[in-house]
DNA sequence: ACCATTCAATTACGCATGTAAAAGGAAAGG
DNA sequence: CCTTTCCTTTTACATGCGTAATTGAATGGT
């Protein structure tokens, strides 16, 4: 159950594709092509990595193809963050976050943030 | 100023150096080879590689070498997890904490040292 | 019916990485 | 001194990734 790995590169198209439900081609160069300076046979490439590792799926259209996420943001999001998190902090979240507050990326916003979670976590149990 | 960038099978390399401070090459074989499953001669490329990358230095010592680490831990981590926040999580602290929630991986202890962060960080300014 | 256009699929290529084996050089022992 | 023994330095090689260009196949226009 090694579960989907993808590339960052491929990770970009996969957002692009997440943000929208469903796409076609054209629609995920137009997105990502520009803002990653790439060309448009490079996106068509990541699109073809993606689906043959099964990230995606594509459903002809026509002449061309509508492809849909297989592998969900959400899934995407546990596997990277919950590696990152055993890896660089022993799987413990409050390091993570002392980490970022001794790194100056802990915002005011967050700060609240971060209170009103703890609040509804508790009263939740 | 691009930083010093390693892999995840150097990283290995550099946590058990960071782990004492200095080591020869036979230290570091023993303390990775095993637990990772490699072999002598693969932690030997991995100190090279590191080397040659400048995240460690060496001092001659007698017929061997004694390394010391260039890069340093918390250069590291600074950099592998604002990375991550920032191709997670659009750089917000808030948000990645909330999925650990959802993902249960916030424990009890979390919840209170995190109440402590707050706090201090609050009357920190 | 043919040609041009438009997509998709195949092929390319250099660099990093994981994983090592082979070669080189200096120190130590005889 | 010459040989053996440790270490280190070079070399190896398959796979994945970033970044495309080329080829192939279907569709639409004339």
């Amino acid at each position: 159950m090694a579960g989907i790995s993808i590339s960052d590169a491929e990770s970009e198209v996969m957002k692009a594709l997440w943000a929208v439900g469903e796409a076609t081609a054209e629609d995920l160069i137009a997105a990502v092509a520009g803002p990653q300076g790439w060309g448009e046979a490079t996106v068509r490439t990541l699109i073809n990595r993606l689906l043959t590792k099964g990230a995606l799926s594509a459903e002809r259209e026509g002449r061309r193809y509508r492809y849909r996420p297989v592998l969900t943001h959400e899934q995407w999001l546990a596997e990277q963050s919950s590696g990152v998190l055993e890896r660089l902090f022993g799987g413990r979240v409050a390091p993570l976050v002392a980490h970022f507050g001794e790194q100056g990326k802990l915002t005011r916003r967050d700060i609240e943030e971060l209170r009103k979670l703890i609040e509804d976590f508790d009263d939740g149990r």
